[in-house]
DNA sequence: TAGCTTAACGGTATCGTTAACTCTATCGAA
DNA sequence: TTCGATAGAGTTAACGATACCGTTAAGCTA
């Protein structure tokens, strides 16, 4: 195809090994051969093949990554960020969808094994750990981002979970309200801690844990907004229903925000509502939601930085684990204090 | 590292290449050893080395994508089911966001093609053919999406961008506007063709084009909803203002819509407002935005399966060129009369 | 001058797979 | 019987780069 190593070679009457020392920055090169060799890769516009280095060196150049959605913009954005931290290095990253499916995560990751990777960096949506076991064995280093595993003691990089429940949960408290609900989202890591992190804050605020008021993640294959619209029908049907509701994820506080006000409630007046994931487009919305700031660009550069340790160290690193601190983003949603402001886009809405 | 095919081989008492043959499935095997082969391979968990049959094949399995920004759901979407048709047919994909720079578009096109892919992928934010042209010197294959470029006659995916101004047009002289205005996107084609229908469906109509109702994109490093704020500020400082706008795309049209309501206009008594993309949080807006679809899932289906041709024909096949048409999605933003109105005004016009 | 170190370069094997042949039975038809 | 066709296997030679080790020449020390 191109221009090979041998080409320059014969052009130049030195040997394919001084070429190959040269593009690897070796000292064993002489500077005025240096110059000529990189004079003529420049001008006949040599590129290396990778496939062939791959070959002997065992590496790949690529990463692959697994999340459960690509489209939502937390995993979205973590893997532009990962993808460009990467980039920066030389490498190269492969994503891929499991859709919340742990047999399609599964598969994907299987896939991805066979294609040859240097590092994965995985946000699964397991809750077991056998799968994990068999990648080690395939020799294969790997990150777990987001969504950590009980007992596996592994790389990860992701948000203080439970963090993010109290400091959601607290400024509801700060506003105001005493009867704070919890739609929670799915049995992983981020799921259970976070709702963890709601009870101990209502806990530390004197307010006591109502169970009626913890609604789990209605099931069905629809959309993550008609969901949270559900958990809202089933929290507005109780005998006292909740002034304070913090949501798993913002998507799923848009649907409940809107199911209470098709009611004719008012937010925040009667229902204060808080999500978690920061979406751009939430200070768009009907009432502009407050939300807690998820970090993903910095977990995604955080797990190109640990990738790439791993890769380039002879011996196995000592594993690491890095977990940001969550970061309160309130909007109108939660501002009870002042309700001079909702009135004409309450007017708008009709 | 893992097993190989000479392990295989040993293991079975055939050669290497009986093992190879059974793995592509090429006929010069008996069906015995083919079975006993298949049978070990599973056993032994063995994983061809791609990079070993890159090498000699010539292939690199891999495609890339370069899309403008990988943060909009549009080019998500695509970046998305792309990846999952080509994974199909075990060929892999790499992503890559220009952020809407020409010239970090070349720098990511240039590392790519240096990587080695067997087809690239390009929604191109430059408007000169010039980088196209070496990008062909270098023997990649390419496909063009979303935005075609004048004088490249190449492989093209997209939808008809023209079609899209005219129905989003069309549809708001049904609803009963008189003066519609037009927020433009970028200089691309489809913020060209777009106009282009609007004016075409402006003109079909019967109603007069008025330049001053034409805002082009306000620049400045600012988010796309703050400069289609921007955009009705201006239409809003008119003497005469608009009673329908047509946006280029759905974020633009938040912006535009979410500054007129907060001025106190009603939405869509005083103003209706369609934009493009039927971006998945519309209907979740103060007033849910009205949209044309854009097919972006058939975009990836479809340059999957282009670039599945190109790579797996010998000689290079007949240029394709797909053109999807788009489809209207009226929401509130765009409800001014009962619907019965609206439809007989639809029928009259024929 | 012998012996040693160091800089600069080259030879050879190898990575795991496939392409393009070649070889050898077996079988049926002439 | 003989010939050729065919199915099923193996032989050989790449593919393009790197690792490992060896070689050479120059410079230095004693």
């Amino acid at each position: 195809m191109g221009v090979r190593m041998k080409d320059i070679a014969r052009d130049l009457g030195v040997s394919v090994i001084t070429i190959s020392k040269v593009l690897r920055n070796h000292p064993d090169v002489g500077d005025e051969t240096r110059g000529r060799v990189l004079a003529r890769v420049k001008e006949l516009g040599y590129r290396p093949n990778l496939a062939a280095r791959s070959l002997v060196t065992g590496r790949t150049y690529l990463v692959g990554l697994v999340v459960p959605d690509l489209l939502h913009p937390f995993f979205a954005e973590i893997a532009k960020s990962l993808s460009a931290a990467l980039r920066k290095h030389g490498y190269y990253l492969i994503v891929s969808s499991s859709e919340e499916d742990p047999d399609l995560e599964e598969q994907e990751i299987n896939q991805l094994l066979e294609r040859g990777l240097d590092t994965l960096i995985i946000a699964s949506c397991r809750s077991t750990v056998d799968l994990f076991f068999r990648i080690e064995k395939q020799n294969t280093p790997y990150v777990l981002i987001d969504r950590a595993l009980p007992g596996l003691s592994t790389n990860f990089v992701g948000i203080d979970d439970e963090a993010v429940g109290m400091v959601a949960t607290r400024h509801l408290i700060d506003i105001g309200c005493k009867r704070i609900a919890h739609i929670r989202g799915p049995e992983t890591s981020p799921g259970i801690r976070r709702m963890e992190g709601y009870k101990r804050a209502l806990a530390q605020g004197g307010l006591k844990i109502i169970e009626d008021y913890i609604i789990a993640e209605p099931k069905g294959d629809v959309e993550t907004r008609q969901r949270g619209a559900e958990a809202m029908r089933q929290l507005l049907s109780l005998k006292t229903r909740p002034d304070g509701i913090f949501c798993f994820n913002d998507p799923l506080a848009m649907g409940a925000m809107n199911y209470a006000l098709d009611q004719g409630l008012r937010i925040p007046e009667d229902i204060a509502v808080i999500g978690c994931g920061n979406l751009h487009y939430d200070d768009a919305l009907s009432v502009p939601l407050s939300s807690v700031n998820q970090h993903s660009r910095r977990i995604g550069e955080e797990a190109a930085r640990i990738a790439l340790a791993i890769i380039n160290s002879k011996i196995p690193p000592k594993i690491e684990s890095v977990i940001l601190q969550p970061e309160l983003v309130a909007r109108r949603s939660t501002q009870r204090h002042s309700a001079k402001q909702a009135t004409s886009r309450a007017r708008a809405r009709g």
